[in-house]
DNA sequence: GTGAAAGCGCTAACAC
DNA sequence: GTGTTAGCGCTTTCAC
C-alpha cells in the first residue's frame, strides 16, 4: 500500500508538494504538478483517511442511532441518510439501541468521542437532556420528539398537528368512537399524537374515552394486532382507530379480519409514518406522510453546520408532512 | 480529551504502564495498577481508537454492502449483522450501492483499503470475481449467489432446492400453470431460483412455459404488481404464482385483488425471505425462510476470520432454510 | 515490571 | 513554490 512518502520518492518531491497535489492546493508548479499525479496514478495512492483524520481531528464519520433496523420508517430514513452525508464526504455508522434505556446510552458511550464528528439520534425511550451528559462534547442532532425547551438541535414535524389532522379525518368520515393506538409512559412523539388525537376529538365535540386509548410498549405488528384485539372485544368497540405507527396499523388491520370485522366498513384504520408496506397493503392503508427526505437533508445539514461551528445557537427545524388517504378510510 | 499521556501523568507513572492497564495485560505491578486505574477514573479517559488503529494497521470496520435499506430483507439482515459484528468488537458501516454496477464498484472503490478491514457484500449487479480486482487486498464476503467456483468466501442458502422447495408445494396443491415472477438477465439468485422452478416443474411431470416465466428488472412491490398484472391478462393465466421475493409477492397479491382474482383460490402465491411483513399481510404470505441470523453470523464470522488468516482457503457456508406455509397457498 | 523513544501516515507550521 | 519537520494518540520494541 502506497503512502505518500512513497509518492514523493518516485516523483522526486517532497511530500509537502504530493499533499499538496492531493488536497487540491492550487499552487504546484505545472511540472511538479504533473510528475507527481503520474506518480500517483503509478502507485495507485490511496490516502489513509485513518491518519489524515487522526491530524485533523476529526473523523469522517457519523453516527446514526435509531431503536431498529427491521421497523421501515428506520430503514427508510437510513437509507435517506447515508445518502444525504455521502454528499459530505461523511461516513455513516448505524447503531441499532433496541430501544432500550441501556442500548442507548451504551451505544453513545461506546462510539465515545473519537469515533465519530458527531450523531444523528432517534431517541425512543431517552429524553434530549440525557445526551448532554453521555455524549459531552458531541454534536448531536435529535430527531422526532419536538422538545423546544431544550438547548440541542433539533429536526421533526409537528407532531401534534399530525396526529390532530389524521384523527379530523376519521371524524369527517361520520365516524364517533375512534380510538387510539400507541400510548406510552415514557416516549415524547406518543405524548404528541396521543395529545393531537385528544385536540381533534375536541374539536369535534366528542368525548375522550380512557377505554378507547389503548398503550403499546413496542410499535410492532404484533402490538397492533393486540391492542385491537382487546378493543375489538369490548363491550362498545371502536369505528375508527387511529394508530401510532404503520406497523401497529398494520396488525391493527390484520387482527381486525382475524375477527370477521371489515376495514374500513366496520372499524377504518388510520396509520403514521407511511412507509410503503401501507401502500401496498389490503387495504391499503390511510397514514400520516412525514417528508423523510426533508428529515434526513435537514438532519445532515444541521449536523453539518454545528460540527463547523459549535458554538451556534440549537436550531429547531419543523420539517413538512401530509396525510395520505387511501382505502383502509376509503369509502363508507 | 484526556489522553495516554495525561493519565501518565496523574498516575506519574509512563504511558507504556497505562497503556498495559487499558489494554489489560497481566503483569503490571498491583501499586501501579491501582494508582493507573484511578487516574484513568480521574480524567474519564477514553482510548483514541483512530490513533490505537492507525498504529496497528486496522480500522475497526466492517462494510456491510447492500443494494437498498428499504428493501425488508437487507433491513433484517443488516440488523443482524450489526449485532453479530458488535460482539467481535466491529463497527459497521453500510453502504448502499442501489443496485447497480457504479454504485457497487464506486462504493468499494470509495471504501479504499484503509477505511474497513473487510467487507460482506450482497452484489446485485456485479460478480463475485469483480470484487478481486477492485478491492484488491481487502477481504471480502459474499452473500446470496452461490458461486462455488470462485475463489471467495461466500455465505448463502441453497438457491435452487429452496426455489424447488417452494414449487413442489405450489404442484402439491394440484395446481398446474404455475408461473414465477422475478427472472432476471444478470442475477446469479434469479437464475438459481429459475433454476429450482424448472426442476419442480421437470419432477411433476409439468411442462416449463415461457409465458409463465415473468422478468422483473428490479423487485420491489410494484414490479411484482406489474409482472402479475401481465400474467393475468394473458389467455391463460397461471393458477399459482413463485415469486423471487416477498416483494414481488406483495405487489402480485395486491395486484391479482385489484382485478377480483381471489388469493389462494383463484391464483396461489408464494414469496422468499420471509419478511416480517409477509406473515401479517391479507393474505398472510407462504414464503421461503432462509435463516437470516445463521447468515449474519457466518458472514461475520467468516469474514474475522480471513481478517486473522488472509492465506486460508476460501470457504462455502451453506445455511439453512425452511417453508413457512400461510394463507397465500392455504385451502383450495 | 517499567521507561524512553520510534513510528503508524498524514497535515501544517515554518523556513528557505 | 517547495522542503523539513513536529506531532496527532497510540502501541511496541528495546533497554534497564
Amino acid at each position: 500500500m502506497a503512502t505518500l512518502k512513497d509518492v514523493a520518492a518516485l516523483a522526486g518531491v517532497s511530500v509537502k508538494t504530493v499533499s499538496n497535489v492531493v488536497n487540491g492546493y492550487a499552487f504546484v508548479k505545472p511540472e511538479n504538478r504533473s510528475r507527481v499525479e503520474q506518480a500517483l496514478e503509478a502507485t495507485g495512492y490511496r490516502p489513509n483517511l485513518g491518519a489524515r483524520n487522526l491530524r485533523r481531528g476529526r473523523t469522517g464519520f457519523l453516527a446514526l442511532v435509531v431503536p431498529e433496523l427491521v421497523v421501515p420508517y428506520f430503514a427508510e430514513l437510513a437509507g435517506l441518510v447515508l445518502r444525504a452525508a455521502r454528499e459530505l464526504e461523511w461516513n455513516v455508522l448505524i447503531e441499532q439501541t433496541l430501544g432500550t434505556r441501556e442500548g442507548e446510552r451504551d451505544t453513545l458511550a461506546a462510539l465515545g468521542p473519537h469515533m465519530i464528528d458527531g450523531a444523528i439520534v432517534s431517541p425512543e425511550a431517552l429524553e434530549a437532556r440525557d445526551f448532554g451528559e453521555l455524549a459531552p462534547g458531541i454534536p448531536v442532532v435529535m430527531l422526532g420528539e419536538h422538545s423546544v425547551d431544550l438547548p440541542i438541535d433539533h429536526v421533526g414535524i409537528d407532531n401534534v398537528e399530525a396526529a390532530r389532522t389524521a384523527v379530523a379525518h376519521l371524524v369527517g368520515l361520520g365516524r364517533t368512537r375512534i380510538a387510539a393506538i400507541g400510548a406510552h409512559p415514557h416516549r415524547g412523539t406518543a405524548a404528541q399524537r396521543l395529545e393531537g388525537y385528544r385536540l381533534a376529538l375536541a374539536d369535534a365535540g366528542l368525548p375522550v374515552r380512557d377505554d378507547l386509548v389503548a398503550t403499546a410498549l413496542n410499535y410492532h405488528r404484533r402490538d397492533g394486532a393486540e391492542a385491537m384485539a382487546r378493543l375489538l372485544s369490548a363491550p362498545e368497540p371502536p369505528d375508527a382507530v387511529f394508530c401510532f405507527n404503520d406497523l401497529l396499523a398494520t396488525g391493527a388491520v390484520r387482527a381486525a379480519a382475524e375477527r370477521g370485522v371489515r376495514v374500513p366498513h366496520d372499524v377504518a384504520v388510520a396509520g403514521f409514518d407511511n412507509t410503503e408496506e401501507g401502500a401496498y397493503g389490503l387495504p391499503s392503508l390511510t397514514t400520516v406522510a412525514p417528508d423523510k427526505a426533508a428529515v434526513a437533508r435537514a438532519a445532515v445539514d444541521l449536523l453539518h453546520r454545528r460540527v463547523e461551528d459549535p458554538q451556534r445557537p440549537p436550531e429547531h427545524v419543523r420539517t413538512p408532512f401530509s396525510l395520505q388517504v387511501r382505502e383502509s378510510t376509503g369509502g363508507a
